[in-house]
DNA sequence: AGCTTTTGATATACTGGCGT
DNA sequence: ACGCCAGTATATCAAAAGCT
């Protein structure tokens, strides 16, 4: 495989550091700026970690088996980077597209033995990451397994950026990303190799978006608090769970819909509520027991929309930012989830056509 | 394989104008 | 006053994109 094609060179060892930035992260890019740069945002992060990690698999029982971070100034500068095999105590999933075997991740440390150095390398930085949802999900639940959480608090998605940017790209894969600033793929799919890639796509792209004064597209991370490890775990006993998924969509909800929330009210059945970012219980939970309770679940902020469920209301995402516009008023998942234990029954209208019949407020 | 946001296409709702 | 029609605005649904 990819084992000895490689030129010494380009071996990368298990785990390393470098105090010194890599001369070859200083080209003079697409994007290279002038010394003098007029006015930094004074919104802008101090500092940022670049982050990717390759997984055994997309799905949230899967996990971490190789991890890489670039830690760069607030101007984007590297200042160091960092790589670990992590051993995923499973099958390594995808070996033709990462590489890894299950030999050579057979000696490397778990994650919770890693998780204390990849935590000091995160502290106090944006997260930074292509497809950057997927990056931080992953870590999240790691985390989560080994019973702590990660110090981030932000992040900040590539594919995001580079929209926000209008960026001529024909698409917005990393491949796409990095040739569009001349930046060269040694190892794709290899976490350092990667990330390395990404730090120098990013800092043109940030200094791109300092002169455009735009806010960048940060996002909220929420860790993981509730995590429940057991599920579709290989079907033995079950044979119900073989695969079959539950269709997504729920049931139109019944109740008309009473107009916004008003800060300080309670929730009535039939409104309309939309939710943005991530949310420290499973999303598709909440939306159930927000279903449960007699309430719209609506996947888009509009003018009828009653209010928006977010830990982020700085956020510069499209549903956030509509319901700005629109005025709609905004709940943080602690309030809503407070709320939702005491929602209204719905208006039963002037003229009382059945509405004793109109299902009883659930206990949540 | 799962997850969320964005985008495009289609369906529905509303509004203004006009005829009866 | 009422009802209808056409044009526009908005809501909803479906699909795509990205990651391993």
């Amino acid at each position: 495989m990819l084992e000895d094609h490689t030129a010494p060179a380009a071996r990368l060892p298990v785990q390393q550091t470098s105090p010194q930035p890599d001369p070859r992260l200083v080209p003079g890019g697409p994007a290279a700026a002038p010394p003098a740069e007029a006015a930094w945002p004074e919104s802008y992060p101090e500092g940022y970690a670049v982050v990717d990690v390759e997984t055994t698999g997309l799905a949230p029982g899967d996990r971490i088996v190789s991890a890489a971070v670039y830690r760069l100034t607030a101007r984007g500068e590297v200042e160091d980077h960092w790589y670990t095999l992590v051993n995923p105590e499973r099958d390594p999933g995808p070996t033709w597209l990462h590489g890894l075997t299950a030999e050579m991740l057979a000696d490397a440390p778990v994650f919770a033995e890693v998780a204390g150095e990849f935590a000091a390398r995160l502290a106090g930085r944006v997260l930074v990451a292509h497809n950057a949802v997927f990056d931080w999900t992953m870590i999240a639940r790691e985390y989560a397994r080994a019973s702590r959480t990660a110090p981030v608090e932000q992040r900040l998605c590539t594919i995001l950026l580079a929209k926000a940017l209008g960026l001529p790209l024909p698409n917005h894969k990393l491949e796409s990303l990095a040739a569009y600033f001349g930046v060269e793929q040694r190892r794709a799919h290899h976490a350092l190799d990667d990330a390395r890639v990404l730090a120098e796509a990013f800092r043109p792209s940030l200094h791109r978006a300092a002169r455009q004064r735009l806010p960048l597209p940060l996002l909220v991370c929420r860790p993981i608090t509730e995590w429940s490890d057991a599920p579709p775990s290989g079907g033995g006993r079950t044979a119900r769970w073989g695969g079959w998924r539950q269709p997504k969509r729920r049931p139109a909800c019944p109740y008309p819909n009473p107009g916004r929330f008003e800060a300080g009210g309670r929730l009535r059945q039939g409104m309309r509520v939309a939710f943005s970012g991530d949310t420290s219980v499973d999303r598709e939970l909440l939306e159930d027991q927000a279903f449960e309770a007699g309430l719209h679940v609506a996947s888009s902020v509009s003018r009828l929309t009653s209010l928006l469920v977010t830990n982020y209301p700085e956020a510069a995402t499209g549903k956030v930012t509509r319901a700005r516009e629109l005025g709609t008023p905004i709940l943080d998942e602690a309030a809503f989830t407070q709320l939702l234990r005491d929602v209204a029954p719905a208006d039963p209208g002037p003229a009382g056509r059945g509405a004793a019949a109109a299902p009883p407020v659930r206990e949540v």
